[in-house]
DNA sequence: GTGTATTTGTTCGTATGTATC
DNA sequence: CGATACATACGAACAAATACA
């Protein structure tokens, strides 16, 4: 997966910056409800930071209920009606 | 027998879904009181999973006291009153 | 039954910048 | 000026559930 460049200085913050990457991919479909979101690890590594930052930005997305975490599976994108 | 494609991936983890799908067959009489369910390396080859995930599925269904196991023997719809 | 791997959950500690008192 | 609080970021370690061989 092609990730963008963060940017640690910005006004934005980095974990700001994650979750509006996330976000424009939801909106834009490229995750199917049925397949987890790229889990931690994998972002942490991407991105190249850390996994505290990842986890800030996820819990973002949920808690705008735009994602769901299952325990020990991933995370998934709310189905929506 | 026919048996659902499982999808490793989903939120629900493949030995629960192995487990919706034999409670649903369950409920629905498929299998008569004295007859055994599909063994487990039967399950094994038709979902294509682990025994170990086979195994889940069914000591969950044991824990909900629709079925029992009969060691050497197989595993028995519950028969109820 | 053991071992390995993946994934999220949790809890520490440390550091930095900014704002406030 | 110093002291404090807060948000952000990083690192490390372990727990628990799940899955496979």
């Amino acid at each position: 997966m092609d990730v963008p460049q963060i940017n640690p200085r910005a006004p934005e913050p980095p974990y700001r910056q994650i979750a509006a990457w996330l976000r424009a991919r939801i909106e834009a479909g490229d995750f199917p409800p049925d397949e987890p979101l790229p889990s931690e690890a994998y972002l942490v590594g991407a991105f190249g930071v850390a996994r505290d930052t990842v986890r800030r930005a996820v819990a973002l997305l949920r808690d705008e209920g735009l994602v769901y975490t299952v325990p020990q599976r991933g995370t998934y994108v709310t189905r929506r009606g």
